[in-house]
RNA sequence: GGCCCCUUCGUCUAAUCGGUUAGGACACCAGCCUUUCAAGCUGGCAACAGGGGUUCGAAUCCCCUAGGGGUCACCA
């Protein structure tokens, strides 16, 4: 095994959405194909916003992804003692001091500076306090933040995997604080503690962040430490370039697996987005893309996620994955729909599958899968009306399907080529083309104008429900239609 | 606004060191297949942001402009 070390270091905050699970998915398929470490660490250090409950979510999106992780989680609500110590250590070197300035103060400041049309940095008023003026703000009551002193000169340069070197000068960097009045860390602060001690050789995350890293970077510096390498991933953006929001429909794994989406499809399309493998293939596992994952081949470019294209590979996925495995993941929507028991007998489960073989075919989510099936559960269905025009007006409709309906009945036995036979001779003796007795026969047993091979649906079915279904179906003919037209 | 990153079909992307009719996928359109709807197959539409250089030759290297994104919090 490898000593290489990487981290996805969500803040609970939320659900995980797509971005952030293409972040975890890059370093899984980084860490997975070198044989380093995977570390899962909940960055919670903003106490009003994190919940717990995302906690929860967030790893079981994980696993439902299939990106299981190694060590972890840490929690830095759990480790806010290293960091306090970090810092305590950076202010007698001298290397940071308590800032005294009030919340107020300091965005008067920044108004002013914004009036001004110039960019605001923190002009030091704390840099260089001396013991008596620190304890005049003491007993006045004010509680003081912990700034990490930067360099006024002199430049820091980022090593980045994707981008290159990323140079930026100290002087547009200013105090930044390290630790709140509250004695909790910033994400700056505990992001780089947490990194430094959990000997993380690869930091892989969202490009957002890369404006931060020179300010982290110095925080390694000054606790005497080198930064590990970095990697900024492009953003993923909703379609109309902007950040990704609630108001862009689905953007969390949960939503999408509710939506009806294949973890396999999901993984398959975030793994295309930023990266690709060359060549022209289109499809492939989390095990393929780790073979030839390189962070050298991801690209610079933000993604516009277009769920069109992860509709085709749900749709694929449907079609392709094993019949078990389809069963189990499209059985709960199945049960939402009232279609299936909450707790199924094996017979049930035996037409359950049956049903799918027939149906997946044109399914493109699980959703869409449990929609197309409810005539083979539900007797009471109504009929596609614009079917009605086409299938069920024409003349003696009614007795046609009377007529199928006694020959399927006068058979020895029935099965689904047994009514193929049947019906073919049937046209042919009434000298009719298939299509005028399939058309309506289709409506009248399932009220839909689409859908699987008509005779499969008839083997599914069984004889009994089919001649009730064609027996009903010119009866509302009879009745609903004539009455209509006399 | 300062700083940083980015720019190939509508979208995701490919194009070893500069030499390609700029390739694939989704979507869209047409045809084939077919009992319907899909799937599948075949074909079509469609891109190097703009302008300067460097070079025999630039999507590819350099500069400028424009556009997009990120970041500048006692959020992460």
């Amino acid at each position: 095994m490898s000593d290489v070390r990487v981290r996805f270091a969500p803040s609970p905050t939320g659900e995980l959405h797509i971005g952030g699970a293409r972040t975890a998915l890059f370093n899984y398929l980084f860490v997975r194909r070198i044989g380093g470490t995977f570390v899962l660490r909940i960055d919670d250090t903003d106490l009003e916003r994190s919940k717990e409950d995302y906690i929860d979510k967030l790893m079981a999106s994980m696993i439902w992804l299939g990106l299981d992780w190694d060590e972890g989680p840490y929690y830095q609500s759990k480790r806010l003692d290293q960091y306090s110590g970090e810092a305590e250590k950076l202010l007698t070197e001298g290397k940071a001091y308590r800032c005294y300035c009030s919340i107020d103060e300091l965005a008067s400041g920044r108004e002013t500076a914004k009036k001004e049309n110039r960019s605001y940095l923190y002009p030091g008023t704390c840099r260089n306090l001396t013991a008596e003026e620190e304890k005049k703000f003491l007993n006045e009551g004010r509680k003081p933040v912990i700034r990490l002193r930067i360099p006024e000169t002199g430049t820091t340069l980022v090593k980045d995997e994707i981008r290159g070197i990323v140079s930026f000068e100290n002087s547009d960097l200013d105090d930044f604080i390290i630790i709140k009045s509250n004695g909790l860390p910033t994400y700056n602060f505990a992001s780089v503690v947490d990194d430094l001690q959990l000997n993380i050789t690869h930091i892989i995350r969202a490009e957002e962040h890369l404006s931060n890293t020179p300010r982290q970077q110095l925080c390694a510096v000054a606790l005497g430490y080198e930064m590990p390498i970095f990697a900024h991933v492009p953003m993923i953006l909703a379609p109309d370039r902007s950040k990704l929001s609630k108001r862009h429909g689905a953007t969390s794994v949960e939503e999408f697996r509710d939506q009806g989406f294949l973890p396999e499809a999901l993984i398959n399309y975030i793994t295309l987005l930023g990266w690709s493998p060359g060549g022209d293939k289109e499809i492939f596992s989390l095990d393929e893309s780790i073979q030839t994952f390189s962070l050298q081949k991801v690209n610079k470019t933000a993604a516009i996620y277009d769920t069109a294209k992860l509709t085709w590979m749900n749709s694929h996925y449907i079609r392709e994955y094993d019949l078990d495995q389809l069963a189990g993941a499209a059985l709960p929507f199945f049960q939402k729909k009232g279609l299936i028991e909450d707790k199924p007998g094996k017979e049930e489960l035996d037409y359950y599958k049956k049903v799918l073989e027939t149906v997946r075919e044109r399914a493109k989510t699980l959703v869409e899968l449990a929609d197309a099936s409810t005539y083979f559960y539900d007797d009471q269905f109504t009929y596609d009306q614009k079917g009605v025009k086409k299938a069920f007006t024409k003349a003696d409709v009614s007795d046609l399907l009377r007529h199928a309906a006694q020959e399927l009945e006068a058979l020895d036995s029935f099965s689904g080529t047994d009514a193929e036979k049947t019906f073919e001779s049937l046209c042919e003796k009434l000298e009719l083309s298939a299509g005028r007795l399939i058309q309506p026969t289709r409506l009248a047993i399932t009220g839909r104008m689409g859908g699987p091979g008509l005779f499969d649906i008839m083997n599914l079915l069984g004889r009994e429900k089919t001649v009730e279904r064609l027996k009903s179906a010119a009866e509302y003919i009879d009745k609903e239609l004539n009455q209509q037209n006399s």
